[in-house]
DNA sequence: CACACATATAATTATATGCTTATATATTAA
DNA sequence: TTAATATATAAGCATATAATTATATGTGTG
């Protein structure tokens, strides 16, 4: 019996390369790479990058839209998370071994106290 | 003694979406799988992806620039490869791990007669 | 209900990207 | 040296992208 090596799924090369065009950019990486630590609710990005509100979403927007975050209301918030049953969930895993860790970020909610999400 | 892991490189958030922005066109994509199989000069990739010379030029331009590819004048041809010494090459090579094997457009190259690099 | 807060969407704008055509450079061969 | 082939670069254009502002929608609270 061959072993199936669970760290792998070949991807077509066309949606790979969509994927990696949506995590070539600072902002979503740097995103996906929290939510793989914690989940994150919109207005904790919007501190975190100092960026406007619409353009946070419009990143969410972008990542839910291939499935690769998944989103959940929680009262007035709307928390956002890493899909892990995403087809390409396991590529993302891997390519966020190869950056630091972003855990610092949250640190620096707390420290602000603008840490949101109730755990 | 800690022991090192070779097929991990932490990289800057910055220089990594840099990569993958690169990496996320299928072209590009393409190329680098293809290199990662074999060498491969100018004008086959011009024959495999039905572009125009200049075109495929400044896709190999961009990687040359991010050094991920090099290139070998032989003779009149110009013929590019993966640069196994780049910082990015670990990444690269993860990434290609999730994309499907390019090979058969190297025996479509042969198929054709098109095939131009000695071996 | 009215108001405040959180988020999403639409419209706009500036910039980046990818392709094409035209042209320049480099190499080989006659 | 001239012609042919291979590659690179420049300029122009169409489309894509990321940001902003303005506005709409959704939720909790007095």
């Amino acid at each position: 019996m061959i072993k199936e090596d669970k760290s792998l799924k070949v991807l077509d090369v066309k949606d790979t390369a969509n994927i990696l065009k949506l995590l070539g950019d600072k902002t979503r990486l740097s995103m996906v790479s929290m939510l793989a630590e914690q989940e994150c609710c919109v207005c904790e990005f919007v501190e975190i990058f100092q960026m406007s509100q619409p353009s946070i979403s419009q990143h969410l927007r972008k990542m839910k839209d291939l499935g690769i975050v998944k989103e959940q209301r929680k009262g007035q918030w709307v928390v956002y998370s890493l899909n892990t049953t995403s087809e390409y969930y396991l590529l993302v895993r891997e390519l966020l071994k190869h950056v630091p860790s972003q855990r610092e970020k949250f640190d620096w909610l707390e420290e602000k106290g603008l840490r949101i999400t109730c755990y």
